[in-house]
DNA sequence: CTGTTAGCGCATTCAT
DNA sequence: ATGAATGCGCTAACAG
């Protein structure tokens, strides 16, 4: 069909041997510089590129980084994985995509993963239930970085942000504002953000010299519904006991706390003013327009490929490390967040800007 | 590292040679049904997977399918992708992801990929410029499936749908309303969909025995833009010149056309009712929910790769095929579409169902 | 039905 | 600095 250049003919029609040919490949030993323009002259003209499989099986080191990753559908995820792709465009790898959706086990996919042989790094987004697999499988070598946009930060190789710090600065900005009695709805226990959310919320009221009242705050789930009910609780709460403003410690949660909060009758942000966490697309588009702190999902894609592309070359470099954890202190890249100002926490609703006018972006 | 069970381990585990592990592994030839069952139970112990990078090598055949995508952040790409990958789930390929950025020449890549020799087919999303370059590579005999939510229809086996019905849909629709000065906002000339959607409003209109107004069309760019321009120029109209609905021919546009329209004091629908084209998610929640089409972007994604895989499939059955091309029928597997009710084609003034009130989905 | 023999395209020892 | 030989893990002809 298609009648694959091979080292053979490049070294051929350059006059060198096979052996030749594959040293101006990887540049790892010396080749008389006359010698290698040659080589390059020709797989130039020949339009060479050196198959990945086969170098991938001869050197034991393949250049296929699996990515493993919720479904696509989550709008955290298409922002990252482009930050992810373009990261990967810029070096010889290339990506292999494991797309899991919820029905299956993913402890058995990541198993699938390795033992196919194919990738010889591991990306994971979202890791949730498989973290123990993965901390295992790290420490017998394989290079593994987790992208925790929820934020569970485990002992392993990690690209996310600084969860408490953003909260805060959410919290603060209500603060600022002047409202006084600040709600929180949380996000479940078991997501370690969630918790670290909750300390940047007391932090912020305490340094405020606010009291936190308990009754403020609400638990959910990171889903739409808790959203939901959080607005019904309040709207049946009378003006005087209802807080003034509420951090909600995710997007999702946000939208089902405006959309009720509009059926129910409670204004946003004059009766209740919102600010989220996350800043996915559909934030600026809700109405009213969410403020929310911005996770920078594109820049964690592109430190997280990075970052796994420096471990797999460490390790190829450093031949007999341990077989067993080299233990080394688990590396953490923390990536700033902002803060984004729209209608929802009321500090527009004197001077509206432009900016912040719905629209919609050209692409 | 990972001292990886291959088929020699297997083989003498089980007292049988190589080949016949790989005999019962690939179920081509015959093996004694004792025989298998004793290597599968081997297999199974040891928690062998065969490696895919070497099947592919040696076999010439790799597992591999080649995805080329528009940015991920493109609203139509996410959700056709996870039916992508559901459907590859159930299959023993796997998913090479090439997620392409604006400002790399597209026709490069191809090539890049397929020098690689990794991956033997290929699912192109949106191909746009590079559409001859895969004719080419089709006709001799790269399997290539195309996925044209845009509707370019090349002359390849693709998926799509059918621009020029769901075009006639949107717009009967809004004559049933009442409507009778109905206008369009296009898409680009180049875009074979955008002709074809223009095409299914003018046989509406013809067929409802109503005038085509050329001043009523208006050609776009399929960018928010363009929507935003259109709406400008409606507003600028007396009430009497005004029409009284438009088809627009992509959500994106009306986008723009309803953020515009708002702060030109337009009212939709009550002053012009808007029915758009695709149903990205956003669609649902910008003010008021739009009117569209939906394209069936999950099952787009499921059949292009089972038309992918048969293809690839046929091929290896068929060996000595015609190199150049047996000119075999261009395959076009044809998704219905769906009109989705929402408020912004007036439908819905009277009396509001619950099911449209904006809600955001609990994923 | 099953074992034996060759490679797939390349990286990596050895030699020279 | 370069060539020759060996093998990665597997499939695909061959033989028997």
């Amino acid at each position: 069909m298609k009648p694959k250049v091979t080292i053979e003919d490049i070294a051929r029609l350059a006059g060198v041997s096979k052996a030749t040919v594959s040293r101006v490949l990887n540049e790892r030993s010396n080749v008389k510089a006359e010698t290698r323009e040659r080589v390059l002259r020709v797989m130039q003209e020949q339009g060479f590129v050196p198959s990945l499989a086969a170098a991938g099986l001869a050197g034991g080191r393949s250049r296929l980084v699996g990515v493993l990753t919720p479904p696509l559908t989550q709008p955290t995820i298409p922002e990252i994985l482009r930050g992810v792709a373009e990261a990967i465009e810029h070096t010889d790898y290339e990506i292999v995509l494991y797309s899991t959706n919820a029905s299956q086990n993913p402890t058995t996919i990541v198993n699938r993963i390795l033992a196919l042989g194919l990738t010889s790094c591991l990306l994971v987004i979202q890791p949730g239930p498989l973290t123990s697999r993965l901390q295992q499988l790290a420490s017998q070598g394989l290079p593994v970085v987790v992208i925790d946009d929820q934020g569970s930060l485990p002992d392993l190789p990690s690209v996310g942000i600084d969860n408490r710090v953003s909260a805060y600065q959410a919290t603060m900005h209500l603060i600022r504002l002047g409202y006084r009695r600040i709600a929180h709805l949380q996000g479940p226990d078991e997501f370690r953000c969630a918790q670290e959310r909750y300390q940047g919320y007391q932090q912020a009221l305490a340094d405020a010299g606010l009291p936190l009242d308990p009754a403020l705050v609400f638990s959910g789930t990171f889903e739409t519904s808790s959203g939901r009910s959080c607005a019904a609780t309040l709207a049946s709460l009378s003006p005087t006991e209802r807080p003034d403003a509420i951090f909600i410690a995710n997007d999702q949660m946000a939208y089902g706390f405006l959309s009720a909060a509009e059926a129910l009758g409670l204004r946003i942000p004059q009766d209740i003013a919102v600010v989220g966490f996350d800043d996915i697309p559909l934030s600026a588009h809700v109405r009213p327009p969410l403020t929310t702190i911005k996770q920078p999902f594109y820049e964690m894609g592109r430190n997280a490929v990075e970052l796994l592309l420096s471990l797999l070359h460490a390790q190829w470099s450093q031949p007999a490390s341990s077989t067993e954890g080299g233990h080394q202190p688990p590396i953490r890249i923390q990536l700033p967040t902002r803060l984004v100002m729209r209608a929802s926490c009321g500090a527009l609703t004197a001077h509206r800007r432009q900016e912040e006018e719905p629209s919609f972006s050209d692409d």
